[in-house]
RNA sequence: UGGGGGAUCGUUCAAUGGUAGGACAACGGACUCUGACUCCGUGAAUAGAGGUUCGAAUCCUCUUCCCCCAGCCA
C-alpha cells in the first residue's frame, strides 16, 4: 500500500471542520513558511504534507512563503532548494510563491499604525538591558524608561531608524503590552531591530528588519491565511500573534494559529543547527548526502516522494512529543518500492563460480521477469555462462543446518537459471581464503524443478563474469548509533555510526543495469533497493546507492544462532 | 519556581460517556525460483489515587512525570 490519501481526522482537521460548520471561515487557506536559511528535512516534509494536504482536502489553497525577515544566513540557494524540494514532494502552490521580504513596506506601515495607537515605542535600551528589564519566570519585568515617549517622538525616531541614522543595536521598536505578563513574550516584545546586513533579495534597502512575531501573523493576514499551522514551541507566542492581528487587521478573516508536535526521528537529527554543522564539519558530504534526513538527501538516496508522503500520513498529527522509529520510514520506502521497482541481479561481494560441466564459450540468454508479481512489467534477457559471480555470503564451508545456500555438496537454485551443486571450494594456498567454487549444473532444471523430485530450498543471485558491469556501490545506514543523538548533553559527534557509509568496489551488476537512470529504484534481488547516484556516477563507472535493504529474516536467525 | 502544553501497547496515531482499535516493531506459522512480498496467528496499553455515572481513556478533584517560554533567531 503506497496510498497517502487517507486523511482520517486529526485534531487540526477537527478544528477546521468546526470553523467551517460555524461559518467562521468559508474557505481554507494555509501556508508553508520556511526560512530560507537551510535545506528542508523530513520534519519539514511533515509540515508540507499537512499544509498542502489540508488545502487540497478542503478545496482551498496553500501558499509557499519564504519567511525571510532575518537576512543573516538567508540566501537564494536555500530558496531554490526549498522550491525544488516542495515541488519534488508533489505539491503545487500555483503562482503563490510569496516572500515576507516583499511585505516589508506594509509591515513598516503596520508598525507606524501601532505607534500612532500608542502601542509601540522606540526603546534605547541595549540588548543586555532589555534582558535585565524583562524579568524572569517568577518575577515581573520592569518598564523601560523609554516606554512613555510621545507618539510624535516615536514616529520620528522610528522613521530615523529606518533611514539609517542610528547604529546597529542602538534602538529597537517594541510593542507596549505588559511587562508583568506571565507570557514572557508579551513583556513589550521587540518588533523591529536595526541590522545593517544586506538582504539576499532587498540588498541594502532596509537597515531595520521586523521580528518573527510581528511579521509572521501579519504576513498570514495579508495573504488571507485562515489556519496558520505551526509547531508546538510557538504555543507560547499565540497570545502575541492574536494581539497584533486583533489590533491591526480590520477586514477579512483573521488567521488562527494552530500548533502541532514536530517530528522527531530515531537515529538521526532534525535540528537545522545540527544539520548545518554536519555539513560544515564535513561529517557528511553536503546537504544532499544520502545519509542526511534532508529532502535533497532522501531524494538522492532514492526515496520516492510517494513514500515520504505515505510516511507523513502514517505517523499522524498530534500534540504529543514523539520519537518515531526510522523503521516506519523504511517500511514506507520498501512498501512503495516493492510495487514499482524493477528487479535485477547484482553481486556486491563477489565470489567466482566455475560450472565445470557447462560448455566452454557457451552463452545462453535466459529470460527473467522484471517483477515477479507483475507480468505486465515484462521480461529481460540475462546472459549465463560457465563462469559466474555469486555473493560471498551465499557460501559457507561448514554451515549450520538451516543455511539454505551453497556449501560443499549442497545444491541451490541460481535465480532465473539452473540448479547447481557445489563440488568443492578452491583456496588460496597461502592465505587459506576461498577464491573460487567449482560447481556442476543440472541442465534439466531451467524453468523446471529437478525431475527426481528433490527439493531445492535455496535460491541465490548471480552474474556472468564476462557480461557483468563493474560498479561502485554505497551501502548507507543510520547516521547515528543511538536513537536520540541529541538526548543527554554531550556532543552528537560522539555517536556517529562508523558504518553509516560502506563503499563496495568492484561490484558486478547484470548488463541491463547499464540502462539505469538516477532516481529510479531497482530491487537488487535478495539485497535491497538501489538507485544510480545522480552525482558521482560516471560513464563506464556507475555508482549505486542502497536506498534500503530488504528485510532479512536470515540475518535474525544467524544472529540468534551466534548468541 | 510563574505561565503555556502533553501523558493510551516497545513506538506512533485512533476511540469525542457505550466491545480500547490500526500501523510499525516483536514473536510463531503457511507460502515461495528473492530467507523478499503475501497470508494466517500470538503477545502487548488508558501515568497514579479518589469521585460522578447503569456505564469513564473520555467528565470532576488531587498527585506524579515529560516538553516549551526569560534571542535585537524563527
Amino acid at each position: 500500500m503506497s496510498g497517502d490519501d487517507h486523511t482520517s481526522g486529526d485534531f487540526i482537521r477537527d478544528i477546521i471542520d468546526e470553523d467551517l460548520r460555524l461559518g467562521k471561515v468559508d474557505s481554507v487557506v494555509t501556508r508553508f513558511p520556511p526560512e530560507p536559511n537551510g535545506y528542508l528535512h523530513v520534519g519539514h516534509a511533515k509540515s508540507v504534507c499537512l499544509n498542502f494536504g489540508i488545502a487540497a482536502q478542503y478545496g482551498g489553497r496553500c501558499n509557499l512563503r519564504m519567511d525571510d525577515t532575518d537576512p543573516a544566513g538567508e540566501s537564494m540557494e536555500y530558496v531554490e532548494s526549498i522550491i525544488g524540494d516542495v515541488k519534488w514532494l508533489g505539491f503545487d502552490w500555483g503562482d503563490r510563491l510569496y516572500f515576507a521580504s516583499d511585505y516589508f513596506e506594509a509591515l513598516y506601515d503596520f508598525a507606524v499604525e501601532l505607534i500612532k495607537r500608542g502601542e509601540a515605542y522606540v526603546c534605547d535600551l541595549d540588548a543586555e538591558q532589555i534582558r535585565e528589564y524583562r524579568g524572569t519566570f517568577t518575577e515581573p519585568g520592569r518598564e523601560s524608561p523609554w516606554r512613555n515617549r510621545s507618539v510624535e517622538e516615536n514616529l520620528d525616531l522610528f522613521a530615523r531608524m529606518r533611514w539609517g541614522e542610528f547604529p546597529d543595536g542602538s534602538r529597537v521598536l517594541r510593542a507596549k503590552i505588559d511587562m508583568a505578563s506571565p507570557y514572557i513574550v508579551m513583556r513589550d516584545p521587540v518588533i523591529y531591530r536595526i541590522k545593517r546586513e544586506p538582504h539576499y533579495r532587498r540588498g541594502g534597502d532596509w537597515v531595520i528588519y521586523p521580528m518573527y512575531d510581528f511579521a509572521h501573523c501579519l504576513s498570514d493576514a495579508l495573504e488571507g491565511v485562515t489556519h496558520s499551522i505551526c509547531t508546538l514551541e510557538f504555543e507560547n507566542n499565540r497570545p502575541l500573534y492574536d494581539w497584533f492581528v486583533e489590533r491591526l487587521i480590520k477586514k477579512g478573516t483573521r488567521p488562527r494559529q494552530i500548533e502541532f508536535a514536530r517530528l522527531n526521528l530515531s537515529y538521526t537529527v532534525l535540528s537545522k543547527r545540527v544539520l548545518i554543522e554536519l555539513v560544515r564539519r564535513n561529517i557528511v558530504n553536503g546537504w544532499d548526502d544520502p545519509r542526511m534526513p534532508t529532502v535533497a538527501g532522501m531524494r538522492r538516496r532514492g526515496f520516492t516522494p510517494e513514500s515520504i508522503r505515505s510516511f507523513c500520513a502514517v505517523i499522524g498529527v498530534a500534540k504529543n512529543d514523539n520519537l518515531v522509529d526510522v523503521s516506519v520510514l523504511e517500511h514506507c520506502v520498501r512498501d512503495d518500492l516493492n510495487e514499482r521497482a524493477p528487479r535485477a541481479m547484482a553481486v556486491l561481494r563477489p565470489l567466482k563460480v566455475v560450472i565445470e560441466n557447462y560448455p566452454e564459450g557457451k552463452v545462453e540468454e535466459l529470460k527473467a521477469p522484471n517483477h515477479p508479481g507483475k507480468p505486465e512489467m515484462g521480461t529481460r534477457r540475462i546472459p549465463f555462462s560457465k563462469e559466474l559471480y555469486v555473493e560471498r555470503d551465499d557460501f559457507m564451508e561448514d554451515p549450520p543446518g538451516k543455511f539454505h545456500r551453497l556449501a560443499p555438496g549442497r545444491e541451490v537454485r541460481l535465480r532465473n537459471a539452473y540448479v547447481i551443486r557445489c563440488e568443492r571450494a578452491v583456496k588460496d594456498e597461502d592465505t587459506g581464503e576461498i577464491v573460487e567454487l567449482r560447481c556442476t549444473y543440472d541442465p534439466e532444471t531451467l524453468e523446471n524443478p529437478p525431475s527426481d523430485g528433490r527439493k531445492i530450498k535455496g535460491v541465490i543471485h548471480w552474474v556472468s563474469t564476462d557480461h557483468a558491469v563493474a560498479a561502485d556501490v554505497r551501502l548507507y545506514d543510520r547516521l547515528f548509533d543511538i536513537p536520540e543523538p541529541l538526548g543527554e548533553g554531550g556532543d552528537f559527534a560522539d555517536h556517529l555510526n562508523p558504518e553509516s557509509l560502506i563503499r563496495l568496489f568492484p561490484c558486478f551488476l547484470e548488463r541491463s543495469l547499464n540502462e539505469a537512470k538516477p532516481g529510479v529504484g531497482y530491487q537488487f534481488e535478495r539485497l535491497g533497493y538501489f538507485c544510480l547516484d545522480s552525482k558521482d556516477s560516471k560513464v563506464g563507472m556507475p555508482v549505486f546507492n542502497r536506498i534500503v535493504p530488504l528485510r532479512d529474516s536470515w540475518a535474525k536467525i544467524a544472529l540468534k544462532g551466534s548468541q
